[in-house]
DNA sequence: AGTCTATTTTTAGCCGCTTACAGTGGTTTA
DNA sequence: TAAACCACTGTAAGCGGCTAAAAATAGACT
């Protein structure tokens, strides 16, 4: 029943070793000896050497992909290009999620990838220094994702850059009462995007000389549901700003329906820009700032594999560029 | 450095074997020896059994999760859903994406997965009958998610039915001219879900006397920019119908985007169901046909993981209830 | 004390594959 | 013609943990 690298040499006349050499391309293989084996195997049908047979001697021949959340919008598409990288190079995915933060003390202090993964793609998940150490400990290549550290390959934007070309959108238009849609103030994570992208606001508003009030910021979760509650508070305050910046297009889309509910109308009576480029924000006609996001998994896969092949080679962080895509949610003040 | 079940045996004054034991709680071992065993684990810090190595004999302590797209929004559901009950369960799931039909072949005939997983959870992508074959042959537990076979677990809904609610709710509301977008004509994975909710949708239609003309049916390839061209095409037509039924929530997104760009207003001039229960269709108040889509995720691995304890099980098959929500994209027709 | 069972532990081989090392022959070099 | 070298192939020792079967230990009973 069972047909492995043996049964193969059996078939072919030929010893294991023979055939574990030939099936993998290695040389000192007489090339009629390799393709008789190669033609045993296909008549048996041998599928490919049994990973967990190979594990056993270092390579796993899978990534671990680690992510706070896998059914987001943001984080979906980057294990999605992730994911055809590494099945292109014939690399299975291993799915490590850690929303409800339980766990996440296992997996990185207790080496629960221990042995599991040849490396790791870590998804806008910022580990503590502690947490990072344990990582980097278990010596196979790691790339981030959404972030940069020093020790390690990673793919990111620039958050701050991008939240200043979004915030600057604005300003040029002539908005100077410009209202912010943060994710939360306490972070269970520790994200740096929100930091950052409330940081790039900050500083564009005063490069620009306007003033800022706090009761302008609400928190909208990173959610629809959140930013679409936090919209119907921000509106019900007095001085209205004539503007918004959300921090994600997935809160901005909440904050919209919330806009259009309180009767008001985007962009006449509020301008609204978000953050990612999600794929609803052109279906909703909204103005934002795009990130190349499967292409960040693809290329963390591709840094990751790189440094598989050639375990000297440096690691590199890449920023990548976004872009501000104007649409209908944005519109000079009058 | 490597510290494995043997370093522990050494510690503890114990042959191996004693200790593979006591580490997996059987019995046979003398409770003070199984302290000392456990107590000398902890002190060396001794993670898990490794993966790799127990998979030589049978468990691999993961299983494969199989989609035909993993970043759409159903799927990404689903897998969160299966995700979380298998990581609670510490069982890896192992993701294996063939969103371009090449590979496919490679993972049902070549046993891709043979001695990878222990088990399989297959999403909405229906297997020739020599695939499932092939698929059963490796011997595991399988659960569909997403429709129905004799041979294996699987948890769906009842697509037909939950046509059948959405066009009758158009019909209750005075509707004759009924448009359809559904998937498209020539499905690349054969799926059945276009069909039964295109056979629902014909039944209802059917009973209640009403004409169909097939210059009302459009295809929206199951996204938003393929169902906004979709309607424009369809709005182009004469005749044009004054309720829409799209076979998914991402489809009746777009036509809404484009039934509005068109200039006409819903649901005053054409009212719009759709089918899923996404999240934005709540945010663009979307009447649709809300399916507990993460829960099924979990479901199916729920259910293999009991075959998993209980090989004996038998495989049953689940049948989960569908909701209409009805929001302010349908109204009665004047 | 000697025998017998029950319980606990060890020995030894194996899972499927890789790889250091030890041969084969044949060809080149000295 | 022997030594050295080459291209190729086979042997066997693991990798880390599992497990059947053998062995050791401990009580219980003649």
């Amino acid at each position: 029943m069972a047909v492995g690298i043996k049964e193969v040499a059996t078939e072919a006349g030929v010893s294991i070793a023979t055939v574990s050499r030939a099936l993998r391309g290695l040389h000192h293989v007489n090339p009629e000896t390799r393709k008789k084996i190669l033609d045993a195997a296909e008549k048996l049908n041998y599928p490919i050497p049994q990973s967990s047979a190979k594990a056993l001697y270092g390579r796993t021949n899978s990534v671990g992909v680690v992510a706070p959340y896998i059914s987001r919008w943001y984080f979906a598409q980057v294990i999605n290009g992730a994911e055809q990288a590494l099945r292109e190079a014939g690399l299975d995915l291993l799915l490590y999620n850690f929303s409800q933060m339980k766990g996440r003390e296992r997996l990185f202090q207790h080496q629960l990838l221990k042995g599991r993964v040849d490396a790791l793609v870590v998804i806008s998940l910022p580990p503590t220094e502690e947490e990072f150490e344990s990582m980097l400990g278990l010596g196979i290549p790691i790339a981030l994702v959404g972030m940069h550290h020093a020790q390690c390959s990673s793919v990111a934007i620039d958050d701050v850059a991008g939240a200043r070309t979004a915030t600057q959108h604005l300003v040029n238009l002539g908005h100077k009462k410009i209202g912010l849609i943060s994710g939360r103030p306490d972070d269970p994570f520790g994200f740096s995007v929100p930091q950052d992208r409330r940081n790039g606001f900050m500083q564009v508003l005063a490069e620009s000389g306007l003033e800022w009030k706090p009761s302008r910021e609400v928190y909208g979760d990173f959610t629809m549901h959140g930013a679409s509650r936090a919209m119907d508070d921000l509106l019900a305050r007095p001085d209205r700003p004539t503007a918004i910046f959300a921090q994600s297009d997935e809160m901005a889309l909440g904050a919209l329906q919330a806009i259009r509910r309180n009767g008001l109308k985007v962009p006449d009576d509020i301008s609204i820009i978000g953050f990612d480029g999600h794929e609803m924000a052109e279906f909703s006609d909204l103005t934002t700032i795009e990130q190349p996001v499967q292409l960040m998994g693809e290329m963390a896969a591709w840094s990751i594999m790189e440094r598989l092949k050639s375990p000297k080679s440096e690691s590199h962080s890449l920023t990548l560029p976004t872009t501000l895509v104007v649409r209908n949610s944005t519109r000079r003040l009058d």
